[in-house]
DNA sequence: TATGAAATAATATAGTT
DNA sequence: AACTATATTATTTCATA
């Protein structure tokens, strides 16, 4: 599938504002309404755009604490991966988890309300997790940039 | 602030659809349309809604690799780090940029087209800021999971 | 102080050219 | 793709608990 620029500047001006009224969309697209209507649809059909999320504040929430978790497993087998991975799915405090090149398995992206929050999650729940060697924790001190996964050049 | 939970269920509905009609957020939060609007409103000039962003697909954008690239300064000094920090928020493809305890100081997220672009990222932008002394890059094989920033319990 | 129902205003989408 | 008409949807008003 191929974007042109009107489909580039439509996404930029949603990503902007995913609640931006169409006809505003069609402003900076230098287009009208209809045709970025049927855009918005048509890159929403073809996956371009899996649908909309609200940007949270993590503090407002009662989120102080976000860390990094590297985690090791002691035994490559398909049942400690797929345990370990449905453990990673079940729990909300897990925003994303990858698979990695390295030293380490897995790295976890953890939010939590505290120390103490951020503690339980690892002790009591990532390292209980059968076939996990280890762990280390990368605590986020300062979080100088943000942006939704994605940049559009 | 407090969230009540009518807040909650809100905010849940939104985050599986940030578009979803008033009416049918309502219905999830046993409410009428008319708070429901209300409390949205409220919540984003509280700034717990910062705003609406779409969920982008990568690879149908032609981002096919992602990486998260480990930083250490050579001088902490005030100069350095704001070079940094202003080469980081200029460059596109960085996505996300911590300032971390461990070994390394930051843990700069970046996503590319392939191999050659993320080297393109790290070796010709990344490793010449200067003050920046090592980059240490691990490669994303696989995404397990992937939900907006913030849980909600 | 917050809700629900109804009226109004804003916005999105479908039909037509 | 644009213009126009129609259909959705959001928001404001107002009465009420």
């Amino acid at each position: 599938m191929q974007l042109d620029e009107f489909d580039r500047k439509i996404i930029a001006a949603l990503r902007e504002d995913a609640r931006m009224p169409v006809a505003q969309v069609a402003e900076r697209a230098a287009l009208s309404a209809t045709p970025v209507s049927r855009r918005i649809k048509r890159l929403e059909d073809e996956g371009v755009i899996r649908g909309y999320a609200p940007v949270l504040d993590p503090r407002k929430l009662g989120l102080e604490l976000e860390a990094y978790v590297l985690i090791n497993l002691n035994a490559h087998i398909d049942e400690n991966i797929a345990r370990f991975e449905q453990a990673i799915a079940e729990n909300p405090h897990v925003i994303a988890c990858h698979a990695v090149t390295g030293d380490m398995d897995y790295l976890v992206r953890v939010m939590a309300r505290n120390v103490e929050h951020l503690s339980q999650i690892t002790l009591r729940t990532l390292l209980r997790i059968p076939g996990v060697r280890d762990v280390k924790s990368i605590i986020v001190l300062e979080t100088v940039k943000e942006t939704q996964p994605v940049p559009l050049d």
